[in-house]
DNA sequence: TTGAAAGCGCTAACAC
DNA sequence: GTGTTAGCGCTTTCAA
């Protein structure tokens, strides 16, 4: 742990100077005096101290990922591709997990252990629109999700509304008029569930299908036993349905397994289609019809946009980037 | 960002040790100088350079959390879990992703990326027993997992045998004889196939039930395809079974599929029993039986083994730790 | 109780 | 092409 630029200087016969140019591979160096100070380097087991690297560079080479909890298969796709994706630009990731509470997300954003990363990817749960202050953070940070908009930030999202419209659609296209939804929110303004119920509605309005509250389950949470929940206590109200839309994967696998209890068949008596493109949407059964919000594009494009402010990009205007979507039809809706 | 110790001090009007004081809580401060200093430190919004402090006392407060793949259910729950009891600990998690691959891996140990860090909780999965010299790195480490014992560091894992076992007399118990296994590995020494293969095999010999390697199922890789598509192949053999015993939670999910796509009730025509207890086997249709290997305390013993190592206890003889397991009885087999 | 100064290991002017 | 040197912001002897 102790071998330092010194240390090879010393066994290499060189300044420490010429040892750092080797390592920064500078260009004009004599293959002799590189030779030299290589093997000193090799010979010594020497590794540059990064915290002192940084320390001068005022660089870390580490961002934070900020998202609610990795045991949510959807965060934990979205951290497995952020990952790579700064890897692939010689990055390494932080993970903090906020549990969605809406005072850790605060507390996060002024912790002073982000100031050994150089930028924050955030994705919140908790914050919304009245905490838009909070987010004006002294360093690089790129929103996910739908939580806020027109923030101080940059906000890399899916098209929810369109997307959700599209499922709908899909739903429509194949006979089905008694659309279920899984998963709204009641009393929030902006979010995932209010967005693509949105979308919901416009695709019921353009086909002239009328609203029924009574096939609307609310949930709060979006795990799966809330996804079987809401779908038992539809049928129990003796509602009459022929296709499910789960506000995102898991409610919509929750959705199946209710439905599976009731003896209803999938998609035969009832289509169910998801939202998330989950990697269990492919090994489900039946395999579940979904929609691909386009979690690879996310993910490279928040990296990208992190990178590019931390370079210095600090004047421009905080934009909003929106990620192209596509149903994934598959045997739960066809 | 610009604010450092210097400039509180100028506005406070006394020597840059004197704010170092008061920020590390030292004792004999008079009341006035720590007010002074405090409004200074209010006034400019001064936080703490974590490099700088960094560079001076040689730790990070960060360590690395390596494993395949997060879109692993698994993985993804062991990082939550790894994450949370890091936070309690007041350290931070950066986490790398090898793919599994052994090249990965071994670069991996080698990164000068882990310099940045304190230390390393580790979970191979491509290198193995042949690679034990590489494990012997200059810097705290704890192992997860199966694939390396008697390494030169300590080693948080399972009971894979006496779990496995366990698990398949909970199916004998209940009158299963024809005891299908999901998730063989051919050709592998040491791994948690192996060892759950090794508990399954003692529990056939001690209820006097022969071993029959026509209902074992082969797969190279844990996903719910190989457990959907090793399962079919049994089926398709015309192999008997009653019951199955999936070697992760994942596979035996897959196995599900498989038998209710060929029309076998489960539990009642077959028994499934898994292994991990995964969040989701408590909401797939019906819910898996399952082993908990003690995730949770896996998780908790990894960082607090750490960060012993860390706090300077490397003359200890490596140590393997190992957690309790209990069997989670729900639907899938009773 | 507080201040001065050295130095953690590195990079980058600037000199030679 | 290579060496000297001044910091990056902090903690920590050692004095005062």
């Amino acid at each position: 742990m102790a071998v330092t630029l010194h240390d090879v200087a010393r066994l290499a016969g060189v300044s420490i100077k010429t040892v750092s140019n080797v390592i920064n591979d500078y260009p004009h160096i004599r293959p002799v005096t590189r030779e030299k100070v290589e093997a000193a380097i090799a010979e010594l087991g020497y590794t540059p101290n990064l915290t002192a690297r940084n320390l001068r560079s005022g660089r870390t080479g580490v961002i934070a990922l900020a998202l609610p909890d990795l045991s949510l298969a959807y965060f934990a796709e979205l951290a497995a591709q952020v990952i790579r994706e700064a890897e692939a630009a010689g990055l390494v990731v932080v993970v903090e997990q906020t549990g969605a509470d809406r005072d850790r997300e605060l507390e996060l954003l002024r912790s002073p252990r982000l100031k050994l990363t150089d930028g924050l990817i955030f994705s919140p749960l908790g914050v919304g629109p009245e905490d838009v202050a909070a987010l004006d953070v002294p360093y690089p940070m790129v929103l996910l999700g739908e939580r806020i908009f027109d923030g101080p930030a940059d906000h890399v999202t899916m098209r929810n509304v369109e997307a959700a419209r599209a499922a709908t659609e899909h739903l429509i296209a194949r006979g089905r008029r008694r659309i279920a939804v899984i998963g709204a929110h009641d009393g929030e303004s902006m979010g995932s569930a209010t967005l693509r119920m949105r979308g919901y509605r416009q695709a019921l309005e353009a086909a002239g299908i009328p609203y029924d509250d009574d096939i609307i389950g609310r949930t709060t949470l979006w795990h799966r036993a809330n996804g079987a929940d809401s779908m038992r206590e539809i049928l129990a109200r003796g509602a009459e349905v022929d296709a499910v839309f789960g506000l995102n994967d898991t409610l919509a696998l929750g959705a199946m397994r209710a439905l599976r209890q009731a003896d209803l068949r999938v998609p035969e008596d009832v289509a169910v289609i998801g939202f998330d493109d989950l990697d269990e949407a492919q090994f489900s059964f039946p395999t579940l019809t979904t929609v691909d919000p386009g979690r690879e594009w996310i993910a490279r494009t928040a990296v990208a946009t992190l990178l590019e402010r931390i370079a210095g990009k600090t004047d421009a205007a905080p934009r909003t980037l929106l990620a192209d979507f596509r149903i994934r039809e598959r045997e739960s809706a066809v």
